[in-house]
RNA sequence: GGCCCCAUCGUCUAGUCAGGCCUAGGACACCGGGUUUUCAUCCCGGCAACUGGGGUUCAAAUCCCCAUGGGGUCACCA
């Protein structure tokens, strides 16, 4: 649904065209209010706007009541009743030339005698989909269809309905549909996938757009990455697949991380907001310079911007944990302790404990020791990370301050050596 | 099952329309190496594909047919 709405957005600003958003909520069970929300959201926040609407089926009743009756006048539909569902009205197939001529696929042949009379009116007076959308394309004067190719197969029910109501054909474009990692269908059955849940896991609106126009479309050379300018510039529909494409989030999450690396820190800060709130973490005493070092330090370390909060937890917690195989691998060996000791005595007589101060300190206890600078690195990590994989460990230090530094240590002392 | 769509590395794809430039290119992933205080980043290298079978042609990943496989659709859902 998304790429759907990509490709027509991406067709619509290439060609100067007028992209009308439509809502299609005609199943007065299924079509909710958070469902719209939804989508609208979505929209929102991939930044795909529209010239015109929304448009709500529900609301244009009378609008798809007037062309019911020209079909029952011509002819073309007839009343159905049933007991229990009301009275509905059926069209009924003429010996008309349905076939497409997609501009993805080419010529689709499809025999007339297969296709079965169906309904446009159900029995709550509501259209269907087909009738409605017809309808809608006709009077507002739609040019191109472009939509997943799961709905080839009900095209020539609206060709014919087209040539019953007397309007124009469009344009179709049949785009390939994404499929599941697992290579079954994405859309409708996993439900998931609508953009706003991305949002929630910490991808970012321009990697969503950049991945999900790959997918299913290239713009002829090498190029993985491309601004939204640019794919406006370089799109075609000519260069849309047709073979159906899976979504691999592990590429995802590379270009997402990629688009990550590139935003400024600022820019990263008032994104990451919400995910440092949504962590629990304690910011009162932070400040906006302090996180945004923090971002600057970790910038290329995470693929999702949730992932930053898990990754630097331990800047934002008093208590953290301790990995148990790297204490047992950095601490719990000779000659430790008395290295953690003496790294503690000579950081608490630090006046500033800049990055400069640090590493000439922790530079100095190394020669002093005798001994290369990862010997000194990994175990001091594991002491106030509680891991033995951070960012460089003079920044870690600085911006986990000097006070809590001396806490670390101390606690590390005290229950590992 | 009927009808429809599709088919290049594990994945996304370039090449297919206008057959030779393809000993099939790129990206993700993976593997190896380098840089580094660890991890990540970054840099270098490697692995890896034209679904099968028939045609057409001097020549086929590219055109045609069949088979196989995958997907879609058969609602008073959209």
């Amino acid at each position: 649904m998304e790429q759907d709405c990509s490709y027509n957005w991406l067709f619509a600003r290439n060609n100067d065209g007028k992209l009308i958003l439509r809502i299609e909520d005609t199943d007065q069970v299924r079509s909710t209010q958070e469902a719209t929300q939804s989508i609208l959201d979505s929209l929102t926040w991939l930044g795909l706007d529209w010239d015109e609407g929304p448009y709500y089926q529900s609301q244009r009743l009378n609008i798809y009541q007037e062309y019911v009756e020209k079909l029952l006048k011509q002819g073309d539909a007839e009343y159905i009743d049933d007991p229990e569902k009301g009275r509905a009205v059926r069209f009924k197939i003429r010996d008309v030339i349905t076939d497409i001529d997609d501009l993805i696929h080419g010529k689709i042949k499809f025999d007339t005698a297969l296709l079965e009379d169906f309904i446009i009116k159900k029995g709550d007076g509501f259209p269907t989909y087909n009738f409605a959308c017809v309808v809608d394309d006709g009077l507002m004067e739609i040019t191109h269809i472009i939509r997943g190719d799961d709905h080839i197969s009900n095209t020539p029910r609206q060709i014919a309905l087209y040539h019953a109501l007397g309007f124009d054909l469009p344009k179709f474009a049949h785009i390939p549909m994404i499929l599941g990692e697992d290579g079954t269908r994405l859309s409708k059955r996993h439900g998931a996938t609508s953009a706003v849940e991305y949002r929630e896991k910490g991808y970012l609106p321009e990697a969503i757009i950049n991945f999900i126009a790959l997918l299913g479309w290239s713009p002829g050379n090498d190029q993985e990455i491309l601004t939204k300018q640019e794919m406006i510039e370089k799109f075609s529909l000519k260069r849309v697949n047709k073979a159906s494409a899976r979504f691999d989030t592990v590429k995802l999450d590379w270009m997402n991380s990629k688009y990550i690396r590139e935003l400024p820190a600022e820019q990263l800060s008032a994104k990451l907001h919400y995910y440092i709130q949504k962590a629990g973490f304690d910011t009162t005493q932070l400040s906006d310079t302090w996180l945004k070092k923090l971002i600057e330090l970790y910038k290329d370390r995470f693929k999702t911007l949730s992932e930053f909060t898990t990754q630097t937890s331990p800047f934002f917690r008093n208590q953290i944990e301790y990995e148990s195989s790297a204490v047992e691998k950095f601490l719990k060996i000779d000659g430790a302790s008395r290295l953690i000791s003496d790294t503690y005595a000579k950081l608490k007589e630090l006046e500033n404990f800049s990055i400069q101060e640090i590493e000439d300190c922790l530079r100095d206890i190394t020669t002093q020791h005798g001994i290369g600078f990862g010997k000194l690195a990994q175990p001091l990590r594991v002491a106030i990370i509680g891991k033995s994989a951070s960012a460089g460990i003079f920044e870690t230090l600085e911006l986990l301050g000097k006070e809590k530094t001396l806490n670390r240590l101390e606690y590390a002392m005290k229950t590992f050596l």
